[in-house]
DNA sequence: GTAGAAGGTGACATTAATGTCAGATTCAAG
DNA sequence: CTTGAATCTGACATTAATGTCACCTTCTAC
């Protein structure tokens, strides 16, 4: 196997962490700062990432698109199996996640129907300006 | 027929408008500002929109949601037959609506999965915390 | 050790739609 | 006419993530 030595994880430094996952050094700190991440420090202080920082953030990412804010996903981090998470939700923060889904299901709406018409004057911009005739 | 005598139009004012659409009254003076809206005026300055302006209104908030900017709206809505446009798309908005579209498209991705997300949590709450056992 | 790249912190700015408030004016019904 | 509801304008605030800048420290490769 590989990386049977010692701990077997190579901690990722924070312009590692940005340039794969697409998100600035600034929302990473600010990410940190919020409780979103948890990072290591060099004796020196330099931030240290866990691996599986990169598929977290991708996954901030998604909820912060989604409309979720800060708070609510560091409360709702530490629910998710998926990146080692073993608490369970509050019926509290359940009704709050059950509103912000109502409001995803709305925006999906949202988008459908916006696509819908780009696609539609997209088309008819087409029709009557052809680049191919 | 109904609404036969003179112009046959129903003027709306804002206070209407706003509880029909469930948009602010400050949010549609906004929107008349930035050219999204059109309102004749009655001889003391109060806005008099057409009856149209409730779908409208509706469409404008959805393209909000779906993350475009006033500006954009603005030039879209003058090539939307459904709401009497009969401009054509440039070139060039064609290309902003193009990009506009990608982005839509890659935050319907986001907010499925960030409900499956939700879904997941909120399940696996209910199956450890059961209102009804 | 040294130079240059990378990182740290803190402060200030931005964006863009929307909320809110105050004071004045208009509208509609008595 | 009068009165209360509705509207107008303009100004200021907010939100929340992100950008940017300045200045300093740490890391890494030579």
């Amino acid at each position: 196997m590989a990386g049977a030595e010692g701990d077997g994880e190579e901690p990722v430094r924070i312009g590692e962490l940005a340039r794969r996952t697409g998100v600035s050094e600034r929302s990473l700190r600010y990410y940190e700062k919020q409780g979103l991440l948890a990072a290591e420090r060099t004796a020196g202080g330099h931030r240290e990432f866990p691996e599986a920082c990169v598929d977290r953030v991708i996954r901030i990412q998604e909820l912060f698109a989604a409309g979720l804010c800060s708070a609510k996903i560091a409360q709702l981090l530490p629910c998710m199996r998926e990146y080692g998470g073993s608490a369970t939700a509050s019926a509290a923060l359940v009704d709050d996640l059950a509103v912000e889904r109502s409001r995803i299901d709305a925006m999906i709406g949202d988008l459908l129907r916006s696509r819908e018409v780009l696609d539609e004057v997209i088309a008819e911009a087409r029709t009557d300006t052809p680049s191919t005739p």
